[in-house]
DNA sequence: ACCGAATAGTTTGATGTCAAACAGTACTTC
DNA sequence: GAAGTACTGTTTGACATCAAACTATTCGGT
């Protein structure tokens, strides 16, 4: 059922069925990105799921665990890590405290900020977590080769950057 | 500032430098794709927002501009073709009905549903934004060459196609 | 030293989304 | 043609997220 495909070809074919004159090249890769993304999203929400945790708190430890030991990180760090916001953050940090996988801590030296670190429990479940992940969106790119899959990465980070470079609306 | 690319080349390179072993290939790719959308949808929030609308009324405004004449279908279709669900598609129509911008059919040949019609002045929005949107997109994928758009096209639907026939976890 | 400005995190209020339960309508099968 | 089943859209309740207002702390300039 390659169905998330015909609707984005469909998409285009109407398009330029109604307005002819219409460059629909860029919303096609555009829409294509925005669907991949939210496919790929519930796939690994139901991998996540299947572990009894969210991937945004996934996302949440894997920062914290990739810093590196003492695998601590301030909230505003890890906010931008995970493009979150700060009042996201706090409520996420807030399940992600309940739950035992992370401590806030205190910092003597700044009392303005209070930096979060791993849990022994939260550093452990990463651990596990993380390959069969990996795994997981390896498997997402299985259908492509290697030479492509470079090229793949290359084509993404340029857009990337045009887009981030892009100062909003105009 | 392209900082975003540089937040996914920092979590590659700090997996790499923690665990050694994991293969991040994929992580990064698939986190390329979610930041570009993200960044993406950021861009078109701002543009709709400038035009008093949210991108996913245009986005349905859209699908029915895009049916061709008489601009009419049903809610489920509109859902499926924008990756909604139900109740959200109920939601938005609610306020696009409010804001005039649709309205909301009988059909006599079958009571169940509901059709929906872009109204005039629905119509006459989407004819003015759809140009300066597609605008905007061709000008956020100016910075690669046509050949490598086409490459572009040819890979995300190879991806996307391999990904909706992946069952979700397992 | 002090006062204003900047910074970090949290709280608040609003919004958009989903899953699940629901209600009404059409279809199927006997 | 009646009864059960499938379909369609809506309602409900829960939740994650954001922007903006708020609190506490630190920094900077005079």
């Amino acid at each position: 059922m390659s169905m998330s495909r015909e609707l984005v070809d469909s998409m285009v074919r109407s398009w330029q069925n109604e307005l002819p004159d219409l460059d629909v090249g860029a919303m096609a890769s555009f829409a294509h990105v925005h669907r991949l993304s939210a496919l790929v999203r519930k796939q690994v929400d139901v991998f996540m799921a299947d572990h009894a945790i969210s991937t945004g708190e996934f996302d949440v430890m894997s920062a914290l665990r990739r810093s590196g030991k003492p695998y601590e990180m301030r909230p505003a760090e890890i906010a931008t890590a995970v493009m979150l916001s700060p009042s996201g953050m706090t409520h996420r940090l807030d399940l992600l405290e309940a739950a035992g996988l992370i401590e806030r801590l205190v910092d003597p030296s700044n009392r303005r900020t209070a930096p979060v670190r791993l849990s022994r429990a939260g550093q452990k479940l990463v651990d596990t977590l993380v390959h069969s992940y990996a795994e997981l969106l390896n498997e997402l790119l299985s259908d492509i080769k290697p030479a492509e899959h470079r090229q793949l990465d290359i084509l993404l980070s340029k857009i990337t950057t045009k887009v981030s470079n892009t100062s909003p609306s105009r």
